[in-house]
DNA sequence: TCTGATATTGATAATGAATCTCTTTATTAT
DNA sequence: ATAATAAAGAGATTCATTATCAATATCAGA
């Protein structure tokens, strides 16, 4: 099967994604395409959400083709990985630059942030301890507006 | 088998934990004041570790006990658990309040450190988003001052 | 456009961490 | 001491993720 036209609103990401492709010897393939139009259709997902919204359709995506293909997203800096409870969750950061995280822990909303004073903090810790910073991670736990009235 | 006298150095935790016990109707058992001293011991640990340190000594203590046990221990604010690569770690944070941690991608070393600043912050982030936190997670990654250098 | 080399897929087996089950043993209040 | 029952141990089980491998698709070069 060959590679699908790119919807417009996509065709950034799909760029990168060809960009990163060619730049390891690695394949266009529909199923690649096809799982990053799905995932960036739905912004926070697990492996198997993105399994079952493609089950429907045909040809049959494998769930494996599915793990394959977010961790080959992430290489690409367009996924970003995090854990919560059990499962892997793969958000997107193609849109954005990095950004962290608020987790309802009673319903599960995700509230992104953005905090350049926080990072300015971090920096300075990491200073004072010698240590460099490649990425980080952070994220705040609690109750979001709506569930916190109820409990 | 009754329970052992606790040495000098872990008697608070030791009291904590059987406070915790005491409260919720639990029993003290010689297993879990042996998991406590051997979690206090090594600072930061997988299951594995401690049932692998553990393998020594009779009577033999079950996997399934160490799993229970650290659960237990996170219940009574003496451990703390953190995802690191596919295991959980539970990390002592019994003689500190909480507290974040400085990742090294290299060699695995861990730093840890506390900034309240950085707290502020994200309450101050919470608080425009209507949002309550209970708790957080920062870690930071990257290298340390050691294998910064061989990089 | 065809072809060969090989990357990728899909189905499923395998892995591995963590939990559950169930029988036996230990603890604790009376 | 004894009865009630919580906990331990051993191993089965679960569930997410990864590895395997035969069949298929991609792509560079003829």
């Amino acid at each position: 099967m060959a590679a699908r036209p790119a919807k417009k609103s996509i065709r950034n990401e799909i760029a990168i994604l060809r960009e990163h492709l060619a730049q390891h010897e690695l394949r266009v393939t529909s199923q690649r395409e096809i799982i990053l139009e799905t995932f960036l259709k739905m912004e926070h997902v697990t492996a198997e959400q993105i399994y079952h919204e493609l089950t429907k359709r045909t040809p049959h995506i494998g769930l494996a083709t599915i793990y394959r293909t977010l961790n080959l997203l992430c290489e690409c800096g367009l996924a970003q990985q995090r854990h919560f409870g059990t499962q892997t969750h793969f958000d997107n950061v193609s849109h954005k630059g990095h950004h962290d995280h608020m987790i309802c822990t009673q319903c599960g909303t995700i509230i992104e942030f953005e905090n350049c004073d926080i990072e300015k903090l971090q920096e300075e810790v990491a200073r004072r301890h010698k240590f460099h910073i490649t990425t980080h991670k952070l994220e705040l736990y609690g109750q979001c507006s709506t569930c916190h009235g109820k409990a």
